[in-house]
DNA sequence: ATGTCTTACGGAAGACGTAATAATA
DNA sequence: TATTATTACGTCTTCCGTAAGACAT
């Protein structure tokens, strides 16, 4: 409908009243200003202008065209304006959240690391659960989220703490005893599942279908919450695979710890959608990297 | 700061969520569609949308640059839909005035013309005096008036009447029995002056400086409406020459009429300022053109 | 295998500057 | 005569379509 050229034309035009000045403002040739307002002229079928070698004015029409037109462009560079600051420089406030206490000290660092660097964005934190923490990024509801990997259909920044699997079991448990385990006891004692708000690849990633041998791993019952968790293990309803920092973040008497030793270590990582990345968001999780190195 | 293109593209694309249809909409080829959202993107700093082969999505950057440009294109595009509407057909309302009756009956009849042929538009008409019709006109107050050539400054329509001057006199001054007088008259009797409001250029058209013969007319007293100048005639302070309808349209006991022969004749056009054109007001000066004819 | 976005290439349209011209005071 | 807007002309940018490629389902 109207071109770049046209408007900043039109607009510079009707402040100096002067092709020359105008030319010089744009970083154009007079007679490209010329040729310009000919071409909307006559595409609007009226003059904008009367000019003469001596003198130019603004006709009623084009008087009300810059009128109505200016806020307008002023309202689509603020726009373009913003959107380049949001990609760039961090600004406004960034939700990121974690899931569980080793994941909440980590991002108490790098939340420190970056509030002394960008005091010009905020930073709200929020404590998921394990049931809670990928819909609730799904939904939108926070910008970034510090979790074990792995995740699908995110993005996934640097790993920040990995961590080799204990297994959490009753103090009077066979296994309690052993210096380790494989995962083949998955196979005899009944373990307890994830919630399924979680996604399936993720909660396979922990707790197989089948163990190394290729017996079907026993289902116990399903836990929401960590704490959930733990508490049902420590009843005897099953035993449940978990990072190390458990041992020393939930010391509890009616739940010991014994070392898995075939099982993957357990990746901790900022995850986000890629549809909410923004100049604050990268530099967040440059932060959380820095801070876990 | 944005082109065209890329507005329009990046609006179109977030309505469809899809390069194929966008390109259809907006006569594109999809490649193009990609080359301008990439452009912008590496402008802006951040990603728009996120796509794949299989999908298009706003990122939350993109959302909201469309959000705050959306109403300001609207804006921009109405604002030069109504500067062309304006510009073309005839909208709005239409400020005439007229100086005196011969004037004031030729705008009747345009107006009722115009009237019947551009309902949408309305005409207002005021009626000016000798004194203050190019003023006004100038001031902006009235976008047309009817008056007597020659006329300064400004554009110019087509002549509506052409009449004979005629020299008003008292009954009993020593002209007031003659078949005809010629200009040689005013340097033996005084002649009312025009308002000075008036453009010299007007003034001496219709009363010279000097008599053909080179004398230097003599110089009566000012009157500012013609109503005014008639009366000064009639008390016997000056003569004045007007045009041939005065004695039709003014009729008075105490004014006689002379024709002056080598006067030229009195023009009546349509007079207004360049600035102020528009298509209600070529289309009202082309509906006077029709009925004077 | 199909639909869809992206990249490479080449041609054509149009934007632009220079210089000559016209117009005004 | 000096200043300034406009037109003519040639160049060069860049816009854009075609076709091939990459990618996901």
């Amino acid at each position: 409908m109207l071109e770049r050229t046209e408007w900043e034309v039109v607009l510079t035009l009707a402040e100096e009243l002067h092709f020359g000045r105008t030319a010089e403002r744009l970083h154009l040739a007079p007679s490209q200003v010329s040729r310009v307002v000919k071409s909307l002229e006559r595409r609007v079928g009226a003059a904008l202008f009367v000019r003469s070698s001596r003198s130019v004015a603004l006709t009623s029409i084009g008087a009300r065209l810059v009128r109505d037109l200016a806020p307008h462009v002023r309202g689509i560079e603020d726009a373009v304006r913003n959107a380049m600051e949001s990609g760039r420089s961090p600004r406004g406030t960034l939700r990121v959240a974690f899931v569980g206490a080793a994941a909440g000290q980590q991002l108490l660092k790098a939340a420190a690391l970056f509030g002394g660097r960008h005091p010009g964005c905020e930073v709200r934190i929020h404590e998921a659960q394990v049931h809670d923490g990928v819909p609730r990024l799904l939904a939108g509801e926070v910008d970034v989220l510090i979790t074990v990997l792995p995740v699908r259909g995110v993005r996934v920044g640097p790993v920040l703490l990995s961590e080799p699997q204990l297994l959490a079991v009753p103090p009077r448990h066979p296994l309690a005893g052993r210096r380790s385990v494989t995962r083949e006891v998955y196979g005899d004692h009944p373990v307890v599942r994830l919630p399924d708000t979680m996604p399936e690849e993720s909660r396979l990633h922990r707790v197989p279908a089948e163990t190394p041998a290729g017996r079907p791993v026993r289902r116990g019952p399903q836990g929401s919450t960590f704490a959930e968790i733990l508490t049902l293990v420590a009843s005897g309803q099953g035993v449940f695979p978990v990072g190390e920092h458990a041992a020393r973040f939930y010391p509890r008497p009616d739940v010991s710890y014994v070392p898995v030793a075939d099982a993957p270590p357990v990746d901790w990582a900022p995850v986000w959608l890629e549809t909410n990345e923004s100049g604050a968001l990268r530099a967040f999780v440059e932060c959380a990297a820095e801070t876990a190195s």
